[in-house]
DNA sequence: GCGACAG
DNA sequence: ATCTTGTCGC
């Protein structure tokens, strides 16, 4: 069901024009049933080549508990360029996203949403084009300015571009640097920081975030039956 | 022209 | 993102 289109463009006003188009697309509100199934994105380069692997982690929602992970790898030729990063991982997590048993209820990607140049990061670019609810929890800015954040857990301020509200710099822990919260599609700003809150524990990120970190760096910890696969 | 710049 | 040991702080 995936509109593949939207992902392959050959230059990079291309690209940047895809991003206007799939920015258009994205639904800044609550369009979705109930939440059970929580899923983390997340892309590495293990040993540092241009070999991706995608990691997914399904989290069962509210309890957190692990329920199914599916990992990708894949060659990516499209190089790390600010602004461009979802042409580069999107490919390899598609595939990943391909194996699990069925879809998750909500996506909370490694990266920025609408906290973007032209309001389409990584977050948004696979919520439209899977159609399903997304958010952006990035680790730093990308664009934006906003005031200092509370030091409070779960105090956020606004994150601005000029008069525009772009995301929230939420800080999900005492003590830690605040991550990047942006709406990816589906979901009300509010709600995506609600949801962030609801998916951290004891850490900084969320723990949909690291279990998927874990299996994308090689970082994984032994356990599991699961295929670590090539395709 | 000079910085800034998700992962 | 990835390469890396020790080290400061709670």
């Amino acid at each position: 069901m995936t509109d593949l289109s939207l992902l392959h463009p050959r230059t990079v006003d291309e690209a940047i024009a895809l991003q206007r188009e799939i920015a258009r697309r994205v639904v800044c509100e609550e369009a979705h049933g109930q939440i059970e199934r929580v899923a983390g994105i997340d892309v590495g380069f293990p040993g540092g080549g241009t070999r991706g692997r995608a990691a997914i982690a399904v989290l069962d929602f509210p309890s957190l508990a692990l329920i199914e992970t599916a990992v990708a790898e894949s060659e990516v030729n499209f190089p790390y360029v600010p602004g461009l990063l979802s042409f580069r991982e999107l490919p390899v997590v598609l595939q990943a996203l391909e194996r699990l048993s069925a879809p998750p209820d909500l996506l909370l990607v490694d990266g920025h949403g609408r906290a973007h140049p032209r309001r389409c990061g990584i977050a948004c670019h696979l919520g439209v084009l899977t159609d399903l609810p997304s958010i952006g929890v990035a680790k730093s800015r990308l664009i934006g300015m906003h005031e200092p954040v509370p030091q409070r857990r779960g105090a956020w301020v606004p994150l601005r571009d000029g008069s525009e509200i772009i995301g929230a710099v939420l800080r999900t822990r005492v003590g830690v640097h605040p991550v990047y919260v942006s709406i990816g599609h589906r979901v009300s700003l509010e709600r995506a920081v609600d949801w962030v809150m609801a998916c951290t524990t004891r850490y900084r990120l969320p723990e949909t975030t690291r279990a998927a970190h874990a299996l994308a760096s090689g970082t994984a910890r032994k356990r599991e039956t699961g295929g670590e696969g090539l395709v």
